[in-house]
DNA sequence: TAGAGGATTGAT
DNA sequence: TCAATCCTCTAC
């Protein structure tokens, strides 16, 4: 059953971003379904160097940022790679949860086909393989994941408290004392989080 | 309008 | 450790 907007319109972004874990990702493009299970994620709020909307600089590459929870975010970088976020608190907020990598479930067919990739071994393990597996890019920029192309599923994964870790988020040295907070969430000892 | 740099990845 | 690769933002 999807996430309705509820789920994702709190106010407290590293909640929504753990509690993300153990949902299932869905996209649905060109006819093809493709899913899997979110194994790791990053909380990113407005109040921090490490976030695109910090001091609430809104630009037109991030304006999705600040619509209401649940809108989704996807950017391009490094000129290569598609990034995918879900938007969370309410509308003018600029918080966001960075979907970092996913268990294949759906479609593995399609992504094996999408990437090129010998096979499902770590085919989604970091946020610009799963975009590609997906086949997320911009074109899904500013979608509302209550829709038909992109959404968030619960099918009752369980995900104990005590099987999540909470460190540092990757790559963004640049935030200053913000890049030590523990903000990345990961299902422990799963195969398929990211290096 | 030019220049610098990035929420990454895979090969060396 | 380093290059690929191009869009975005800032400064002039």
């Amino acid at each position: 059953m999807k996430l309705d907007e509820s789920f994702y319109q709190r106010t407290d972004v590293t909640l929504v971003a753990r509690e993300l874990l153990g949902k299932v990702l869905v996209t649905r493009i060109n006819r093809r379904i493709t899913s899997g299970m979110i194994v790791e994620t990053e909380a990113y709020a407005h109040t921090e160097k490490g976030c695109h909307a910090y001091l609430n600089r809104m630009t037109p590459r991030n304006e999705v940022m600040f619509r209401a929870g649940g809108h989704t975010y996807v950017y391009l970088c490094y000129g290569i790679h598609h990034l995918f976020n879900v938007v969370t608190g309410d509308e003018g907020t600029g918080d966001a949860v960075l979907i970092r990598a996913l268990q294949p479930i759906d479609g593995i067919k399609h992504m094996i086909e999408r990437t090129g990739a010998a096979g499902p071994k770590r085919i989604t393990s970091g946020p610009g393989k799963l975009t590609m597996a997906m086949g997320i890019d911009r074109n899904l920029n500013g979608k509302f994941l209550t829709g038909t192309q992109v959404w968030i599923e619960e099918r009752g994964l369980a995900v104990p408290k005590n099987t999540i870790n909470a460190g540092p988020r990757i790559g963004i040295d640049y935030a200053g004392a913000d890049a030590a907070l523990p903000w990345r969430f990961t299902i422990r000892e799963n195969e398929w989080i990211s290096r």
